[in-house]
DNA sequence: TACATTTGATAACAAATGTTATCGCCAGCC
DNA sequence: GGCTGGCGATAACATTTGTTATCAAATGTA
C-alpha cells in the first residue's frame, strides 16, 4: 500500500528503508482535527484510507479550501516549511487511515535523500505543478460561476461529489448550501426536459 | 538600473556579463499586447518603466489577474517552460520600457549559469513565494468581500490604486466597475460620518 | 483650440446569491 | 422500535452584485 511513496519519490531501496522506518501510523475517526488553525505544522500525513478537508475559520464561517483521498499527500506547506503559523486548518472527514513523517525526523532524513540524483528537480518540479494547479483553480473562481465551478467539480473530481457532505462542497465551491441545493435541483429540472 | 537583476539572480561579474548580453531592449506604448492569449510565451520580461497587466478572456470578458510594476519579471511562466498555449496574455497599461530575454537564449544560458552554487535552490525559494502569494490571493478571494479586497489592496499595493484605471481594477477584484464606483462612494460616505 | 476617446459616477432595474426558518429523510444508537 | 442528530431540500425574504444607459470630467491628439 504504501509503495506508493516509494515511486512517487523515486526513492531506491535503501533510501525507502530508511524513509518508511520514519513513518508513523495513525487511525482516527471522522471530525477529528489534525492541524488547527494558527498552530505550526510539524507533520506530513500520507492518507491510506480515508478522506480530509483542508479548512480556515472567518468570522465563524467555515471555510473549506480542498480535499484529500487516498494516496494523497497532505500538508500545511508554508507552515511546515517556515514554521509560521497555518492560515488553515487540518480535519478528518471520514475515519481515516494516515501515516506521517515529522519534520524533526525529516530534517535528520533531507541530507541523506538530497544525494538522490534529480530528487531536487523532482522535487521542483512537484513544486511548479503544485503552482500550476492553484493558478487554475483560481482562474475558475474568476471567470466561472458557481454552476459551472459544481459542473467542473462533477467532471474533475466527482469523488468529492460522492464522498464528501454536501455543505463542505459548497463551502469549497465558495457558496451557501442552499444555493447549491438550488444548482443541483436547476440541473435535475434541465436534465429531465432534454430527456 | 538593470542592476537590479543581477542582484536580484545573485550573479557573478562574469555571469552578469553574460546574461545581460542576452538581454534586448523594448519600447512600447500603452495598450501594446506583449502576449497573445494562447500564443506560446517565448520571452521573460524585466520592467524598466512602466505597467503591464496579466489577463484573459472569457465569454467576450475581459479579466485581469495581475499587474507589474517597475523592477519586476513577468512571464506566463507554465506556458515558457512547458513550451504550451498561454492560458493568459499580457498587455501594456502605461508606455513602458522593457528589457526581455527569449527562451532559445535563456536554453543557451542556463547551463552555464547552473554552476553557480545555490542558484538552483534560490529558484526553489522563488517558486515557494510566488505557490505561496497565489494561495494568499487566492484565500482572499474565498473569504472576504469585494470591499475588503478593495480595501486589502489599497494597504498593500496602493500603486495599483494610483496607476492603473478603474475597470481593470475592478476586474482584478472581480467585479463589475460599476459596482466598484459604488465600493467607493460608499467608503468616502463612511469617511466623511466618521470624521 | 476643438474633437474624439477614455474614464468614472450614478440611477434604475434585473439577476444572482445569502439568510433564516421549516420540514422530511435517514443513519446510528440506546 | 423509537429517539436523536446530521444532512439536504425548499420557501420567503433580504442583500449583494450585475447590466444597461446616461452624463460629466479628464485625457490625448490632430
Amino acid at each position: 500500500m504504501l509503495e506508493q511513496l516509494k515511486h512517487k519519490f523515486h526513492l531506491n531501496d535503501s533510501q525507502w528503508e530508511l524513509f518508511s522506518s520514519c513513518l508513523k501510523k495513525l487511525k482516527v475517526p471522522a471530525k477529528t482535527t489534525l492541524l488547527q488553525e494558527g498552530e505550526i505544522a510539524k507533520r506530513i500525513f500520507f492518507i491510506e484510507k480515508g478522506c480530509i478537508r483542508v479548512l480556515f475559520n472567518h468570522d465563524g464561517r467555515d471555510l473549506t479550501l480542498q480535499f484529500f483521498f487516498e494516496n494523497e499527500t497532505v500538508a500545511s506547506m508554508e507552515s511546515f516549511k517556515k514554521g509560521a503559523p497555518s492560515l488553515m486548518g487540518m480535519e478528518t472527514i471520514e475515519p481515516c487511515t494516515l501515516w506521517f513523517i515529522s519534520k524533526h525526523d525529516l530534517d535528520l532524513l533531507l541530507p541523506e535523500l538530497e544525494k538522490v540524483s534529480g530528487l531536487r528537480n523532482k522535487f521542483t518540479e512537484y513544486l511548479f505543478e503544485r503552482m500550476f494547479l492553484y493558478m487554475r483553480h483560481f482562474f475558475s473562481f474568476i471567470k466561472d460561476s458557481p454552476l459551472e465551478r459544481y459542473q467542473n467539480l462533477i467532471q474533475e473530481k466527482p469523488i468529492v461529489i460522492q464522498r464528501v457532505p454536501q455543505h463542505y462542497i459548497a463551502s469549497y465551491l465558495g457558496i451557501s448550501s442552499v444555493h447549491l441545493s438550488r444548482i443541483k435541483s436547476q440541473l435535475v429540472r434541465k436534465n429531465m426536459k432534454s430527456s
